[in-house]
DNA sequence: GCCTCTTCTCGTACGGTGTTCGATTGGCTC
DNA sequence: GAGCCAATCGAACACCGTACGAGAAGAGGC
C-alpha cells in the first residue's frame, strides 16, 4: 500500500539540517549505496554492509530512510540526474532525440542494477520529472503536441531501456564467466551445433555472418543505433503526415 | 563463474524419468514456481514457500534444481514457449512482426517478474532459442539479411520489453496502492501542482491533455502501438533504402 | 548548574531467506 | 536377503530486513 499515495517523494527528508552536523545524511547514504550497488550489483547492496561502509552502525540508516526499498527509489532517482535532455532549438530534434537516448542507454549502462527495479514502480523523484520536463520541451520543439508527444517520449526512452537490458544482460554473464569472448565462444559452439538440426534458420545465419566472434558490446551498441535511426526515421514520417496546426517556427 | 560455460542448458535433467515415478519432477516445479511467482512477484517465490506449495519438504528440490537462480533461468524460459511468432509467408511481415511484439508483450504483462530478469542474464533456454529460429525465420522472409537481420530483430523484442516495464511498473503500482485511478490522481494531484513551477513545460502539457483521466494501461496499450508503427515504418524505409541482392519472391 | 526535549546512533532480537550435509526411505537388481 | 542408487527431508549455518528501546549529545529555559 506504500505506493503513489505514499511516497518518499511526498514526504520532507528527515533531517531539517540542524546545526549540530549529523554524521550520518539522506544524501551520503545514497552516495554509498549507489557506489555498493555499482560495484556488486543489486545483490551487493544490505542494510548491515551499507552500514559498515559508511563507518556507522547497521540500523543508523533507519533514522534517514523508512526502508530499503525507498532508498533504492531514491538511488535510482538520483542515477536520472545523470542523463542530458538538450534544450529544443540547441539542435535539430532528431539530433537531441539521439543525444538523449544515448545519455540514457549509457546511464542504465553504467548503473545496471537500476534496470530490475524500472519494472516494479514508476519512478517520480525529481530528477525524473526534471527528466520529464526537458523530454516534453524537447518533443514540442520537435512539433509533437497532445497524446503522440507522450508516445513518441515513451519510445525513446524504451529504446534505451530494452537496448540496455539486452546489453547488460550479456555484459554481466560474460563477467561472470571470467573469459575473454573468443574463449566464451568455443565454449558455446558444442551446444549450439548440437542443436543445430532444431533450429536451421538461425543456424544458417549464424553461420553466414559469425556472429561470436563479434565483439558483443560492439554489436549491441550498433543495433541500438541501427534501432535508434529507425525510431527517429518513423517519428519522421509521422510528424510528415501529421503537420502541426501551430508549427514551431 | 556459473555462466555460459557451465548453464543448465548444457547439462542434462537430474531425473531420466526412470520407472519408480518419483513424486517431484523438474517440470512440476518449474509449472509451481511460476505459479506462485504470478500470483506474488519474485518476492513471493522462496524455497521453502515452493516446498509446501508442491506438498513436500523444503529442501528436496535440491535435488532436481541446482539453485534458485537456475530454477529462475527455466521459470524464464518456459515463458518464452508462450509467445507466437508466425511463420513467413503466412502473412506480410509486418502483421508478422506485429503479432511477435504484441506476443512477448502480452507474455511480459502475465509475467511481470520476468522483466527484471532479463538484465541478469541471456535467456538460451530452448523455448528462447525456438523464438530466436522463428523470428530469423521471419525477418528473413521480410528481406532482411546479415547483422541487420539482428539489429531488427532486438529492435522489435527491445521494444516490447520497454514497453511492458513501463507498464508493468504503473500496473504493480496500482496494484499495491489498492485504489481505483481517479482516487490515485487525486492524491498525485497536489504533490504535481505544487512542483509545476519547476516543471513549466510539463505542466502545461499535463493541464492541455489532462492525462491523469485516461486510465493508464490503456493510455501505455496505444502508446506501444503507436511506437511499434513508427518502428515498422522505419524498417520498412530501411528495407526501401537497402534492397536485397537477393529479394524474397 | 541542572533539567528537559529533540535529534541521532546503535545493540539486540525476531522471523525469514538460500543452501549444505548427512541421515533416511523405498524400490530395483543381483 | 544384500547391495545399490534415486529421491526425500530435517537440522543447521550464515545472512537478510527491520522493530524496538536504550542511550549519547547537544540546545534552550530557568
Amino acid at each position: 500500500m506504500p505506493d503513489f499515495t505514499d511516497s518518499v517523494w511526498m514526504r520532507p527528508a528527515r533531517t531539517r539540517s540542524d546545526q549540530p552536523t549529523p554524521s550520518l545524511s539522506r544524501a551520503q547514504i545514497v552516495r554509498a549505496a549507489i557506489e555498493l550497488l555499482d560495484a556488486e550489483g543489486a545483490a551487493g547492496l544490505s542494510m548491515r554492509r551499507l552500514g559498515s561502509h559508511l563507518g556507522s552502525g547497521a540500523t543508523s540508516v533507519y533514522w534517514h530512510v523508512a526502508n530499503k526499498d525507498e532508498l533504492l527509489e531514491l538511488a535510482v532517482d538520483e542515477t536520472f540526474a545523470e542523463v542530458y535532455v538538450p534544450e529544443p532549438g540547441d539542435t535539430p530534434w532528431r539530433i537531441g532525440a539521439s543525444v538523449m537516448a544515448n545519455g540514457m542507454r549509457q546511464t542504465l549502462l553504467r548503473h545496471p542494477w537500476v534496470i530490475g527495479t524500472l519494472g516494479i514502480r514508476p519512478t517520480m523523484g525529481p530528477n525524473a520529472m526534471r527528466f520529464g520536463e526537458r523530454m516534453v520541451a524537447l518533443l514540442t520543439g520537435a512539433g509533437f503536441t497532445g497524446i503522440e508527444l507522450s508516445h513518441a517520449s515513451s519510445l525513446l526512452t524504451s529504446h534505451a531501456i530494452g537496448s540496455a537490458t539486452a546489453q547488460s544482460a550479456v555484459t554481466a554473464s560474460m563477467r561472470r564467466s571470467g573469459l575473454p569472448i573468443d574463449e566464451i565462444a568455443k565454449k558455446i559452439e558444442p551446444y549450439l551445433t548440437e542443436k543445430a538440426a532444431d533450429y536451421p534458420h538461425y543456424d544458417k545465419w549464424r553461420r553466414d555472418n559469425n556472429v561470436l566472434v563479434v565483439e558483443p558490446n560492439q554489436l549491441l551498441t550498433e543495433a541500438f543505433d541501427f534501432g535508434l535511426e529507425c525510431i527517429l526515421d518513423g517519428l519522421d514520417l509521422w510528424l510528415s503526415r501529421n503537420p502541426t496546426k501551430n508549427p514551431a517556427p
